[in-house]
DNA sequence: ACACCGTTGTCAACGGTGTTGCGCAGATCC
DNA sequence: GGATCTGCGCAACACCGTTGACAACGGTGT
């Protein structure tokens, strides 16, 4: 219980205007500048940038200095997090139709995921419960709400939406962190072993190894999106041919 | 430190077959036991369970002598994500269809995944690329296959289940991985605050915020996986219209 | 039969991680 | 101007994966 509450007469989270200055060494910390030093290592891409050691290199300060900001590193995690999800929403654009809607969140969400990798890899099951959080569950919901889904029909498509966009990025981002070098030798030996199987056994990937050794992750991730936007706009279309009784079809 | 080499003549932990070996206290060890035992402390749940050090304890061996077995704890893991695999697709029956098919897979690996949640969270951005992973790689292009998408359609369509399948059972392990006992009170947390939420500022979220903290996992489990299964049958669908040039819809 | 040698368990240790308690410098308050 | 409070540095702890040196065992060549 420290970060929020803090410092009653001095600007809590502006921009420290010219006094605030130093009290040893030169470094008086606050929680903007942890997060914003946060955020320029995990831009850094590496795996293991985001460490409370290297964040404290960062800030010019000791590590364990952080703690007086945050209760634990998760805490800050969440906080960070938090801060790109702001980064994704203004990214999108006003008077989109809701299936534009949802490709501009995930688009964004995509780009911010690879630019700090290991915020998104962190955070691939998680869940911030913070500020930005609920603008983008308002966007979701907004969009399965204008495709026609209303009530538990909504909370669940809802879910859908933003657990596999979270999981997606959150995959994405993983592999970007994986094994710097290792990572094209990879990708490499996949389509060798898939092209080198044992055809009597793996009739389906002999028929097809040439083009699954082509696909790119671009192309998984734009199928994967419609694949969500698709799901919306099929259980839509089946409510609105039976309008009465929506407890009825469940499959399985 | 002591108590695991205290004992040199009794059998440390495991049934000891009776024959067994030992070379000096009682162990010997063999990739089998081993992969055995890493199961035994996974199934456990707890999040850190799955430590080299717990490992030894697990084999009544001192913890690095697992490295006489396995290059590093990340390629022990390998194999023991490809042996839970196995248990996977021996879950799954005969003579289905091949939606069937999909859902019995999904259903297959989410309760692998629950019981060995520590493997299947680390592996929920991997890929083993050992025996059994080409098992799943060829069923779920049996299955794209059966739909009616070929070549390229085929290849990106099975990486889209695959990636999916992994991302949603990652996710669910993980949560269960997560604050054992600070899940319930998460739960609850969840739907004040979206009790709570301004209604002005967050309409959609206001007008549906009792079904959403009714909604359950199960629920977007399989709301997330017919969603896969209903992008391949449309995808499938609209190749069928028209026969020619599958190279002209691409969305966006 | 015996010396050799590769295999494999044990032990101590290294560098890394997140985190906590102690002490003190500086700012703030009365 | 003294008391108090805030917040940083420092040392340390427990834990992690991993490595290198050593020793005991088993099999093998002569």
């Amino acid at each position: 219980m420290s970060n929020t509450a803090s410092n009653p007469p001095a600007p809590p989270t502006a921009a420290a205007p010219a006094r605030a200055r130093n009290r040893r060494s030169g470094t008086q910390l606050s929680p903007e500048m942890i997060i914003e030093a946060s955020l320029r290592i995990a831009a850094r891409g590496s795996a293991d940038a985001f460490t409370v050691r290297r964040l404290g290199e960062e800030l010019g300060a000791d590590p364990t200095a952080v703690y007086r900001h945050f209760r634990d590193k998760d805490e800050l995690l969440l906080e960070v997090a938090d801060r790109t999800l702001g980064e994704v929403l203004d990214s999108i654009p006003e008077g989109l139709v809701w299936q534009d809607r949802i490709r501009a969140l995930a688009d964004g969400s995509l780009a911010v995921a690879l630019k700090y990798p290991a915020v998104a890899s962190a955070m691939a099951s998680r869940t911030t419960r913070r500020a930005n959080e609920f603008r983008v569950v308002e966007l979701i919901l907004g969009a399965v709400a204008e495709a026609g889904l209303t009530g538990a029909e909504a909370a669940v498509h809802y879910r859908m939406v933003g657990d596999s966009l979270l999981a997606l990025v959150g995959q994405r981002a993983a592999y970007l962190l994986f094994a710097p070098e290792a990572r094209a030798a990879d990708e490499a030996a996949w389509s060798r072993e898939y092209r080198s199987v044992d055809p009597e056994a793996f009739p389906q990937i002999t028929a097809v190894a040439g083009e699954l050794a082509q696909v790119t992750q671009d192309g998984v991730y734009r199928v994967r999106v419609e694949a969500l936007i698709t799901a919306i706009e099929r259980r839509a279309a089946e409510l609105a041919v039976l309008p009465a009784r929506d407890e009825s079809a469940q499959h399985r």
